[in-house]
DNA sequence: GGCTATTGACTACATGCGTAGTCTATGGTT
DNA sequence: AACCATAGACTACGCATGTAGTCAATAGCC
């Protein structure tokens, strides 16, 4: 199964407030300028995808995640990693840090994760 | 400009060895089965997104990489950052060490990549 | 009770992508 | 010189995606 762009910004609300209905996922898109029937579309083809549950109430819909944001992000992680780098996680990283500027804060991020990851073998 | 994935198993074979024929780029294919008309057709829709070159030679061409291999992953990479984790690293590193199981290996090449950064300031 | 606004259902349509087929010219072989 | 294999050019076609329009039912307001 498979987010595309455009879907990925209606989960990401959907999934910081599950269970809104349509409009309300349309009141909270920002940056982009579609019209309600785009994000209607992008909805219903969700659903069609499993991505979302749709929940009936009244004459109109709820919608819930059924993928979680952490296993999607899992997976298109392990998915770059597995096309551009073999799988390898020490280039992406290498990558992504000549990609975006590391802060001094990320650094020290990256330190405890790794420490974290040593001693939790 | 974007190279898609079927792209980039081309992109992937020129990149180690720049200035190949289409015919040779067809024998180096490895685990997709294509028709050379396939291959063909990437080739011909990465010169026109410009990411290869094609140097005439009597009545065949030679392909170059005019993207280099490094840029596209760092691009890609990037992107990655900035869709899935706000342009943040660490939660990215993170779930990568989620979704590929990381060997001892990589973990002390982990380390060190964070220490040169470290140094590197 | 009738009209209107809203909701979902269905349809649309261009572009990109994966995958290949046909056509044409031409270089090499006999 | 005739022929065949081969290279590239052009065409095809179904599915995904980005983006939206039309239609029909219905809930709520006057």
């Amino acid at each position: 199964m498979r987010i595309s762009d455009a879907e990925l910004s209606v989960m990401e609300i959907l999934w910081s407030e599950p269970g809104l209905a349509a409009t309300d996922v349309v009141a909270r898109i920002e940056g982009k300028d579609w019209s309600d029937k785009t994000v209607k579309t992008l909805l219903a083809r969700l659903v069609e995808k499993g991505a979302l549950r749709a929940e009936a109430e009244g004459r109109r819909y709820r919608y819930h995640p059924l993928v979680e944001r952490s296993e999607h992000r899992k997976s298109m992680v392990g998915r770059l990693a597995d096309t551009l780098f073999g799988g390898k996680a020490a280039p992406l990283v290498a990558h992504l840090a000549d990609a975006r500027d590391l802060t001094d804060e990320d650094i020290e991020e990256l330190e405890d994760l790794v420490r974290r990851l040593k001693d939790d073998r």
